[in-house]
DNA sequence: CGTCTATTTGAATGTACTCAAAAGCGGTGG
DNA sequence: CCACCGCTTTTGAGTACATTCAAATAGACG
């Protein structure tokens, strides 16, 4: 929960009572490894916020291949989009390490908006960040080969690149797992 | 005005007093078509509104192309990511039509998140909305084809279809405007 | 109406994919 | 703690989608 505290702090100020609300609202929650916390198809329910371990948020395409979206690790909010209408979910959220979550529903979020007005701010900032991040993303995308963005994932997350399996990182880069093999490879050569 | 204030009330409740603080801080400007209102490597000073006409956003690539990542038309926002913290920006924002914007800069902006905060939640529902859209467009990278893409654009947005340039559209798309007029032309026969 | 820019068409090429199979590695059970 | 099984990664060969470069045609703005 201090993890949460203080990321928020980060962007905004919390009172004594602010913090108690927040620590109420929440819940707290271990998963194994390899265990799907959000299901494609179900009502996204909650939202996730990790403080351990890491995950994968993927969708499965018309022609039932699998995507990753995105990671998270701890310090790192994650949740499917339907979350904020209540609708059924678009990606499955998996653990990829065993892992500790706070979560929240969308009653509870709600209500923390409304006795937690900063809240609002915090998560203005908190989305400006991940926009941006998506727009450098589809840049990348646009602009470098596969090469350039796989050099550029593994000198940005040196952590990532060791932890996670190289099929997810390849499905992160839009590349298939066969050719980010051969990239490595051709990379070592320098 | 009313149609900035109009799109806010769409989102959050507006006092009249919040209403008039609102109109003071931003300004109107009119622009011809292919002018250029933020230029990248300058200081993205101010955020725009669109009240009329037409945009593009883009950056250019280390090899001099351009790639349009984003328009804007009546009713939507339209900026570089550098205001946030006053830095340079990456794209360069241009008007493709004959324009007129909403404009504001960064004290402005903070003041009136701090005199209006409801403001806050507003841009945390608009920012929502936005990355989900980056989502999904990301998603449409992975597992659709450039002809996909494209009949799915032109779906979603009819008008943009004929108003903007081919090689814009092409360029969003992240195609080449060649492989774009070919896709057309194999459209049209079924 | 003329010029400049955008679009179309053609031909050759490249980046990344698909399918198949072998090799390597790690987690789980004994 | 080791060994096995299954999943992940590597390697190979052929292929496809989209690009590049060049030139002709069409279209739009002033």
């Amino acid at each position: 929960m201090d993890l949460l505290l203080n990321n928020i702090e980060q962007r905004v100020s919390l009172t004594t009572k602010d913090k108690k609300t927040i620590s109420e609202k929440f819940r707290k929650k271990s998963f194994k490894r390899k265990e799907v916390i959000v299901e494609a198809g179900e009502i996204s329910k909650h939202m996730y916020f990790v403080t351990k371990g890491c995950l994968r948020a993927f969708y499965t395409d018309k022609n039932g291949f699998e995507h990753v979206v995105n990671f998270a690790v701890e310090d790192w909010w994650i949740g499917d989009f339907g979350f904020h209408d209540q609708s059924a979910a678009t990606l499955t959220i998996e653990t990829l390490e065993n892992s500790e979550v706070l979560y929240i529903d969308k009653n509870g979020m709600d209500s923390l908006y409304e006795e937690v007005s900063v809240l609002d701010r915090y998560f203005r900032i908190i989305l400006q960040k991940a926009l941006e991040a998506q727009f450098q993303r589809i840049m990348q995308i646009n602009s470098f080969s596969a090469e350039e963005r796989y050099v550029a994932f593994s000198k940005k997350y040196p952590q990532f690149d060791k932890r996670i399996p190289q099929k997810y990182l390849a499905s992160y880069l839009g590349i298939t797992p066969e050719f980010l093999s051969r990239l490595k490879k051709d990379l070592l050569k320098h």
